[in-house]
DNA sequence: TACAGCTTGCTGGCTAACAAGCAAGTTGCA
DNA sequence: TGCAACTTGCTTGTTAGCCAGCAAGCTGTA
């Protein structure tokens, strides 16, 4: 764990108590172990000692397992929205032609994906029903997405149907790979971490998403 | 459960023994628990009485937990090989032009996995690494539809990465739906139940393809 | 044909490990 | 000193796996 940072008086502080770090730690552990086990498979001993601080803290500080994992979920689609809406903004700026936009789009939000195998993971085992469910937790950054994509592409109301097949092709594009890139990706051959993949990849969606839309913006 | 067929005398039997059907029972029951509750979660208790037999029974067939879960994913996957092989017969015997047949492929796969959520929720928490590894267990089915794929647009040797990454696109369009259609679909104002999502979907998909690969065929 | 002897299918009790949650205790800090 | 921030012990529940045992029914023999 960290080591333990030197108080004024110069001595070190054999136990420091921090409620604000402690709670991040606790955080920052659930969320790698509740990704990549699952909610049953990670146990509360782990994310302690995972977080530098005993069986019992996480329960004092969370209540409940099960709303740890809620807190782990609020917290990741909270950064998650932000990032739409700071996309979003980006986009809304910079005045380029929609095509070069959703090649942006396409670009960022793989890396943004690449970046954070925990929400990917997290989202995912939500989608199967693993854990508590809140149903709700997804809804805000997707109504952003598609709200961002319609104004963006210029759609009218009555082809906002057409931006969420779009929206959702992209991220079906983008996600997939993330979740089996060490089942699936090799079984087909392709190297999830081989040198040029992901640019060979990115080339390839942004391929697909502009050739489907040509002739259909505006 | 099955009603017992009726004994040559004519009396039913009580506790009538029968191997290939316990296996078989447990092995479906296994798979839906398994695909639905993840490895943890579906304990061999539920795994028994979903089947219809004692507790110890699944631990008596299969040996273990382990060997219980490699055993649906063996099955699971044998099928779904059967399935690419299936496809790629009538394909080349179709005669079509490649066009018509990768419109039919991705109609095909759609109605393949919403047949199948079991196959589906294995792969995908196969993918998330939940229950024992068996890495190996998805590679013929993938190797088989790769080669599919590449003789049935006439892609020469240098050219089969482009057909994986057609591949990978094709498959991504259609499994991500499936997945998250409870979750992401419902966020972006997308109800995978309504009438004619699945044929607006189907449409979309087919479009993104063949856009795609347009002026690139032989 | 009958029956002893054996195999095989299946059950359920037992155990050790480990889980979550609670409550009582301890320690550092304002 | 008092309270917030923890830790530790305990309870209760659940699990996988082992094992002894029972019963169905086959097989060889007389």
């Amino acid at each position: 764990m960290a080591s333990p940072s030197v108080s004024p008086s110069g001595r070190q502080p054999v136990n420091e108590r921090n409620a604000a770090r402690s709670r991040e730690s606790i955080l920052d552990a659930a969320e790698r172990l509740f990704a990549s086990r699952g909610y049953d498979a990670a146990s509360l001993t782990d994310v302690g000692s995972a977080a530098g601080v005993s069986r019992g803290t996480p329960g004092y500080f969370f209540g409940s397992k099960a709303e740890l994992w809620r807190a782990v979920l609020e917290r990741c689609f909270a950064e998650a929205r932000a990032a739409v809406l700071a996309g979003r903004d980006r986009a809304m700026a910079s005045n380029e032609k929609p095509e070069v936009i959703l090649a942006a789009v396409v670009n960022d939000y793989f890396d943004f994906l690449a970046e954070r195998p925990n929400l990917v993971g997290l989202m995912e085992r939500q989608a199967l029903g693993d854990g508590p469910e809140y149903p709700d937790v997804a809804r805000a950054a997707g109504q952003e997405a598609l709200a961002a994509i319609v104004a963006e592409l210029g759609f009218d109301d009555r082809r906002s149907r057409e931006a969420a097949h779009l929206l959702l092709s992209m991220v079906s594009l983008c996600w997939f790979p993330m979740v089996h890139a060490r089942t699936y990706l090799p079984a087909i051959g392709l190297d999830a971490d081989a040198k040029d993949f992901v640019k060979e990849r990115k080339a390839h969606v942004v391929g697909l998403i502009l050739h489907g839309i040509a002739g259909r913006l505006k």
